[in-house]
DNA sequence: GATATTATATAGCTATTCTATATATAGAGA
DNA sequence: TCTCTATATATAGAATAGCTATATAATATC
Protein backbone atom coordinates (compact mmCIF):
# COMPACT_ATOMS: atom_id res chain seq x y z
CA UNK A 1 0.00 0.00 0.00
CA UNK A 2 1.32 3.40 -0.91
CA UNK A 3 0.34 5.30 1.85
CA UNK A 4 2.19 8.35 0.34
CA UNK A 5 -1.06 8.85 -1.71
CA UNK A 6 -3.16 9.18 1.69
CA UNK A 7 -1.51 12.29 2.59
CA UNK A 8 -3.72 15.72 2.17
CA UNK A 9 -6.78 13.58 2.78
CA UNK A 10 -6.62 13.47 6.43
CA UNK A 11 -7.81 17.27 7.29
CA UNK A 12 -10.99 16.31 4.49
CA UNK A 13 -12.30 13.22 5.82
CA UNK A 14 -11.85 14.67 9.70
CA UNK A 15 -13.95 17.49 8.15
CA UNK A 16 -16.44 15.23 6.31
CA UNK A 17 -16.66 12.92 9.29
CA UNK A 18 -17.07 16.04 11.89
CA UNK A 19 -20.28 17.34 9.52
CA UNK A 20 -22.47 14.27 10.07
CA UNK A 21 -21.92 14.79 13.94
CA UNK A 22 -19.37 15.85 16.50
CA UNK A 23 -17.39 13.29 17.54
CA UNK A 24 -14.01 12.94 19.47
CA UNK A 25 -10.94 11.91 18.33
CA UNK A 26 -10.55 7.97 19.17
CA UNK A 27 -14.19 7.63 17.48
CA UNK A 28 -12.90 9.19 14.30
CA UNK A 29 -10.19 6.97 14.00
CA UNK A 30 -12.52 3.67 15.01
CA UNK A 31 -14.81 4.96 12.40
CA UNK A 32 -12.57 5.86 9.34
CA UNK A 33 -11.23 2.50 9.50
CA UNK A 34 -14.43 1.05 9.54
CA UNK A 35 -16.06 2.38 6.51
CA UNK A 36 -13.13 2.13 4.30
CA UNK A 37 -12.40 -1.63 5.49
CA UNK A 38 -9.34 -0.99 6.89
CA UNK A 39 -7.48 1.02 3.82
CA UNK A 40 -7.25 3.81 6.82
CA UNK A 41 -5.71 3.41 9.63
CA UNK A 42 -4.92 7.11 11.56
CA UNK A 43 -2.16 6.53 14.23
CA UNK A 44 -2.78 8.77 17.24
CA UNK A 45 0.71 10.81 16.44
CA UNK A 46 -1.15 11.86 13.25
CA UNK A 47 -5.00 12.39 13.97
CA UNK A 48 -4.12 14.67 17.47
CA UNK A 49 -1.48 16.80 16.06
CA UNK A 50 -3.98 17.25 13.15
CA UNK A 51 -7.16 17.85 14.92
CA UNK A 52 -5.06 20.53 17.17
CA UNK A 53 -4.28 22.42 13.71
CA UNK A 54 -7.79 22.14 12.55
CA UNK A 55 -9.07 23.98 15.92
CA UNK A 56 -6.01 26.50 15.79
CA UNK A 57 -7.47 27.42 12.27
CA UNK A 58 -10.97 27.63 13.34
CA UNK A 59 -12.35 24.65 11.32
CA UNK A 60 -13.47 23.17 14.18
CA UNK A 61 -14.53 23.55 17.86
CA UNK A 62 -13.30 21.18 20.92
CA UNK A 63 -15.41 20.66 23.92
CA UNK A 64 -14.39 17.92 27.15
CA UNK A 65 -17.33 15.85 27.66
CA UNK A 66 -19.48 17.23 30.41
CA UNK A 67 -19.41 15.00 32.94
CA UNK A 68 -15.79 15.49 34.79
CA UNK A 69 -15.57 11.97 36.77
CA UNK A 70 -14.07 9.18 34.59
CA UNK A 71 -12.24 9.35 31.14
CA UNK A 72 -12.41 12.22 29.29
CA UNK A 73 -13.39 12.51 25.41
CA UNK A 74 -13.03 15.70 23.76
CA UNK A 75 -15.68 16.38 21.38
CA UNK A 76 -15.18 18.29 17.99
CA UNK A 77 -17.71 20.72 16.26
CA UNK A 78 -17.89 21.89 13.23
CA UNK A 79 -17.63 25.28 12.62
CA UNK A 80 -19.14 27.67 9.94
CA UNK A 81 -15.19 28.49 8.81
CA UNK A 82 -14.42 24.37 8.59
CA UNK A 83 -18.04 23.83 6.48
CA UNK A 84 -16.75 26.22 4.23
CA UNK A 85 -13.24 24.68 4.04
CA UNK A 86 -14.61 21.77 3.52
CA UNK A 87 -16.57 22.33 0.49
CA UNK A 88 -13.51 23.69 -1.15
CA UNK A 89 -11.45 20.52 -0.42
CA UNK A 90 -14.36 18.41 -2.04
CA UNK A 91 -14.21 20.53 -4.94
CA UNK A 92 -10.51 20.29 -4.75
CA UNK A 93 -10.42 16.71 -4.45
CA UNK A 94 -13.23 16.25 -7.33
CA UNK A 95 -10.94 17.83 -9.19
CA UNK A 96 -8.00 16.19 -8.21
CA UNK A 97 -8.83 12.73 -8.62
CA UNK A 98 -10.83 13.24 -12.20
CA UNK A 99 -7.35 14.43 -13.08
CA UNK A 100 -5.55 11.14 -11.97
CA UNK A 101 -8.11 9.04 -13.18
CA UNK A 102 -8.00 10.64 -16.75
CA UNK A 103 -4.45 10.17 -17.00
CA UNK A 104 -4.53 6.94 -15.79
CA UNK A 105 -6.90 5.84 -17.70
CA UNK A 106 -5.39 7.27 -21.47
CA UNK A 107 -4.71 4.61 -23.65
CA UNK A 108 -0.47 3.96 -24.79
CA UNK A 109 0.32 5.30 -27.89
CA UNK B 1 -7.08 24.47 -4.75
CA UNK B 2 -6.16 22.24 -2.14
CA UNK B 3 -2.53 21.28 -3.11
CA UNK B 4 -2.01 19.47 -0.39
CA UNK B 5 -4.15 16.45 -2.15
CA UNK B 6 -1.97 16.04 -5.17
CA UNK B 7 0.76 14.71 -3.15
CA UNK B 8 1.84 11.32 -3.26
CA UNK B 9 0.41 11.40 -7.08
CA UNK B 10 3.67 13.34 -8.69
CA UNK B 11 5.46 9.52 -8.95
CA UNK B 12 2.25 7.85 -9.48
CA UNK B 13 1.49 9.93 -12.94
CA UNK B 14 5.10 10.32 -13.98
CA UNK B 15 5.43 6.45 -14.11
CA UNK B 16 1.78 6.26 -15.67
CA UNK B 17 3.34 8.53 -18.27
CA UNK B 18 6.33 6.62 -18.90
CA UNK B 19 4.65 3.54 -19.47
CA UNK B 20 3.26 4.88 -22.97
CA UNK B 21 6.60 5.97 -24.12
CA UNK B 22 9.78 7.60 -23.43
CA UNK B 23 9.71 11.15 -22.41
CA UNK B 24 11.98 13.85 -20.90
CA UNK B 25 10.79 16.06 -17.65
CA UNK B 26 9.66 19.11 -19.78
CA UNK B 27 7.87 16.93 -22.02
CA UNK B 28 6.01 15.35 -18.96
CA UNK B 29 4.89 18.00 -17.13
CA UNK B 30 3.62 19.90 -20.50
CA UNK B 31 1.74 16.54 -21.14
CA UNK B 32 0.33 16.34 -17.80
CA UNK B 33 -1.10 20.48 -17.61
CA UNK B 34 -2.59 19.66 -20.93
CA UNK B 35 -4.37 16.51 -19.92
CA UNK B 36 -5.15 17.78 -16.69
CA UNK B 37 -6.28 21.35 -18.48
CA UNK B 38 -4.13 23.04 -15.53
CA UNK B 39 -5.30 21.05 -12.59
CA UNK B 40 -1.41 19.29 -12.25
CA UNK B 41 1.51 21.93 -12.73
CA UNK B 42 4.32 20.73 -12.05
CA UNK B 43 6.99 22.72 -10.87
CA UNK B 44 10.73 22.11 -11.50
CA UNK B 45 12.04 21.98 -8.72
CA UNK B 46 9.38 19.27 -7.80
CA UNK B 47 9.63 16.68 -11.16
CA UNK B 48 13.10 16.74 -11.47
CA UNK B 49 14.46 15.68 -7.87
CA UNK B 50 11.43 13.05 -8.22
CA UNK B 51 12.89 12.03 -11.44
CA UNK B 52 16.24 11.45 -9.94
CA UNK B 53 14.52 9.70 -7.02
CA UNK B 54 12.64 7.18 -9.60
CA UNK B 55 16.04 6.32 -11.40
CA UNK B 56 17.88 5.94 -7.96
CA UNK B 57 14.99 3.54 -7.55
CA UNK B 58 15.89 2.05 -10.29
CA UNK B 59 11.87 2.30 -11.66
CA UNK B 60 12.99 4.71 -14.70
CA UNK B 61 16.31 4.79 -16.68
CA UNK B 62 17.80 8.26 -17.95
CA UNK B 63 19.50 8.55 -21.26
CA UNK B 64 20.85 11.56 -22.84
CA UNK B 65 19.79 12.74 -26.37
CA UNK B 66 21.86 11.04 -28.74
CA UNK B 67 23.19 14.22 -30.87
CA UNK B 68 25.92 16.11 -29.10
CA UNK B 69 25.28 19.79 -29.94
CA UNK B 70 22.42 21.54 -29.61
CA UNK B 71 19.83 21.61 -26.53
CA UNK B 72 20.37 18.27 -24.95
CA UNK B 73 17.20 16.66 -23.41
CA UNK B 74 17.42 13.24 -20.77
CA UNK B 75 14.62 10.71 -21.70
CA UNK B 76 13.37 8.53 -18.96
CA UNK B 77 12.71 5.22 -19.76
CA UNK B 78 10.38 2.89 -18.08
CA UNK B 79 12.31 -0.36 -16.60
CA UNK B 80 10.53 -3.48 -15.21
CA UNK B 81 10.54 -2.67 -11.61
CA UNK B 82 8.97 0.22 -12.69
CA UNK B 83 6.21 -1.50 -14.21
CA UNK B 84 5.63 -3.73 -11.13
CA UNK B 85 5.62 -0.48 -8.95
CA UNK B 86 3.30 1.31 -11.03
CA UNK B 87 0.81 -1.49 -11.10
CA UNK B 88 1.15 -1.54 -7.14
CA UNK B 89 0.90 2.19 -7.02
CA UNK B 90 -2.19 2.19 -9.37
CA UNK B 91 -3.94 -0.71 -7.24
CA UNK B 92 -3.24 1.53 -4.04
CA UNK B 93 -4.87 5.22 -5.61
CA UNK B 94 -8.22 2.54 -6.78
CA UNK B 95 -7.93 1.20 -3.17
CA UNK B 96 -7.48 4.73 -1.76
CA UNK B 97 -9.95 7.07 -3.86
CA UNK B 98 -13.02 4.57 -3.40
CA UNK B 99 -11.85 4.82 0.19
CA UNK B 100 -12.18 8.82 0.06
CA UNK B 101 -15.32 8.34 -1.71
CA UNK B 102 -17.02 6.25 0.11
CA UNK B 103 -16.77 8.34 3.29
CA UNK B 104 -17.49 11.48 1.70
CA UNK B 105 -20.80 10.03 -0.25
CA UNK B 106 -22.34 8.54 3.29
CA UNK B 107 -25.31 10.53 4.17
CA UNK B 108 -25.75 12.83 7.45
CA UNK B 109 -26.63 10.80 10.66
C1' DG C 1 19.61 43.10 -29.20
C1' DA C 2 16.08 41.94 -25.96
C1' DT C 3 12.74 38.92 -24.30
C1' DA C 4 10.25 34.64 -23.76
C1' DT C 5 10.33 29.84 -23.94
C1' DT C 6 12.59 25.55 -23.62
C1' DA C 7 15.38 22.44 -20.65
C1' DT C 8 17.70 20.79 -16.59
C1' DA C 9 19.58 21.26 -11.84
C1' DT C 10 20.07 22.01 -6.79
C1' DA C 11 20.05 24.29 -2.06
C1' DG C 12 17.08 25.37 1.45
C1' DC C 13 12.39 25.86 3.37
C1' DT C 14 7.86 24.33 4.81
C1' DA C 15 4.36 21.31 6.08
C1' DT C 16 2.43 16.78 6.88
C1' DT C 17 2.62 12.56 8.64
C1' DC C 18 4.97 8.85 11.27
C1' DT C 19 7.49 6.74 15.20
C1' DA C 20 8.16 6.62 19.75
C1' DT C 21 6.98 7.73 24.15
C1' DA C 22 4.00 9.18 27.94
C1' DT C 23 -0.13 9.28 30.88
C1' DA C 24 -4.46 7.44 32.65
C1' DT C 25 -9.07 4.94 32.81
C1' DA C 26 -11.94 0.80 31.97
C1' DG C 27 -12.84 -3.92 31.23
C1' DA C 28 -11.79 -8.84 30.80
C1' DG C 29 -9.67 -12.83 32.30
C1' DA C 30 -6.68 -15.68 35.30
C1' DT D 1 -5.71 -9.01 42.94
C1' DC D 2 -2.92 -8.82 39.11
C1' DT D 3 -2.23 -8.51 34.31
C1' DC D 4 -3.26 -7.51 29.84
C1' DT D 5 -5.85 -5.23 26.36
C1' DA D 6 -8.54 -1.52 24.76
C1' DT D 7 -9.86 3.15 25.24
C1' DA D 8 -8.42 8.09 25.13
C1' DT D 9 -5.41 12.00 24.55
C1' DA D 10 -0.84 14.26 24.06
C1' DT D 11 3.76 15.73 22.33
C1' DA D 12 8.78 15.58 20.87
C1' DG D 13 11.55 14.36 17.22
C1' DA D 14 12.36 12.20 12.65
C1' DA D 15 11.40 11.47 7.93
C1' DT D 16 10.04 13.03 3.57
C1' DA D 17 7.68 15.20 -0.30
C1' DG D 18 6.96 19.01 -2.73
C1' DC D 19 7.69 24.19 -3.15
C1' DT D 20 10.43 28.56 -3.68
C1' DA D 21 14.20 30.57 -5.30
C1' DT D 22 18.07 30.59 -7.91
C1' DA D 23 21.26 29.17 -11.53
C1' DT D 24 22.74 27.94 -16.23
C1' DA D 25 22.22 27.69 -21.17
C1' DA D 26 20.11 27.04 -25.85
C1' DT D 27 16.47 28.39 -29.01
C1' DA D 28 12.78 31.20 -30.89
C1' DT D 29 10.52 35.49 -31.51
C1' DC D 30 10.03 40.37 -31.85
Amino acid sequence: MDTELIKGTLSLLILSLLKRRAMYGYELATTVRQETNGAFEWKAGSLYPSLHKLEKDGLVRAQWQGKPEGRQRKYYHMTQTGEAVLAEKIESWSIISQAVNQVLEKPNE
